[in-house]
DNA sequence: AATGGGACCTGCGCGC
DNA sequence: TGCGCGCAGGTCCCAT
């Protein structure tokens, strides 16, 4: 389930990889992922292009190229990129200048690749609020005033901030010690403090250690991600709270599976 | 503004 | 062993 830090983490492989390469080639096994243009015209407007910047909006990639265009990539859920890839499951595989493939896997084809001539103008990105990493605890603070909202879906809400999912908003909301449920504009000063400086830490920790594979996602060289060793509450319900010992629980917020001590986060 | 649901999808693990 | 089922969660969309 990749999120900022796994999209980030792929970003900066790519930076080291393919940047400046050239798109000589497509090979598309499913086109599917591929939400604009048409194919026909998606295979003839990349080809011979350069890979001229690679940018991360939240969670969504974006390869700028010498043609003009861009190509916006989305994993979701269990999209992959990978490179040097061997297009063995690959929905779609771009060949680069010196005959490597970069591979957008995708087994659940909930991902999406949109070639297209501005990505500022792409509704998702308008609609994305600001980067975790750019805000100070004022602004965060602001944000939070008035809302009814619970706060776990809030935070993962894209439009609130971006590139934080289910897996991180419940490792902040418990190294912050605070409920998932409680109604964002309930929180004090100090919770709302403890609560950013969290976010901020578990995302840049997460990024040191290139992300957390624990069910589909791969860096860039198809290795998986380290930071499951790190986490403290995720996929854990019926474990003993690494603090206090209370079993962590599981309930459901927004939809969304939600991990939780009920003895530290109040 | 907030909330809840369904849709998109496939692979996995579960119970029987 | 096999089968059906629920579930995983990012995003959009619709209804209330």
């Amino acid at each position: 389930m990749p999120e900022l830090p796994e999209v980030e983490t792929i970003k900066r492989e790519l930076e080291k990889t393919v940047l400046g390469k050239k798109i000589t080639g497509v090979k598309i096994n499913n086109s599917k992922v591929i939400k604009q243009p048409g194919t026909a015209s998606f295979v003839k407007n990349i080809k011979n292009a350069r890979i001229n910047n690679i940018l991360r909006k939240g969670k969504l990639l974006i390869l700028e190229l010498s043609s003009g265009k861009s190509l916006a990539v989305h994993l979701r859920m269990t999209g992959q990129l990978v490179y040097p890839g061997d297009c063995k499951r690959s929905r779609v595989s771009f060949k680069l200048s010196g005959n490597k493939w970069l591979d957008f896997n995708d087994s659940r084809l909930l991902g999406e690749l949109r070639l297209l001539g501005d990505w500022r103008q792409l509704k998702f990105v308008k609609n994305l609020g600001p980067e975790p990493f750019d805000l100070t605890l004022d602004e965060f603070k602001h944000m939070l005033a008035g809302r009814k909202t619970k706060i776990k879906p809030l935070l993962m809400d894209q439009t609130f901030i971006s590139g934080v999912g289910n897996l991180y908003a419940a490792e902040a909301l418990f190294r912050a010690k605070i409920h998932p449920g409680r109604p964002a504009r309930s929180l004090s000063g100090k919770d709302k403090a403890r609560l950013f400086r969290a976010v901020i830490v578990v995302l840049r920790e997460a990024i040191k250690y290139k992300g957390s594979s624990l069910d589909q996602y791969v860096q860039l060289s198809n290795k998986p991600g380290d930071y499951v060793k790190y986490h403290k509450v995720y996929a854990r319900a019926g474990k003993p709270c690494l603090i206090c010992k209370t079993p962590v629980k599981r309930t459901t917020l927004g939809g969304r599976g939600t991990y939780f001590c009920p003895q530290c986060q109040k």
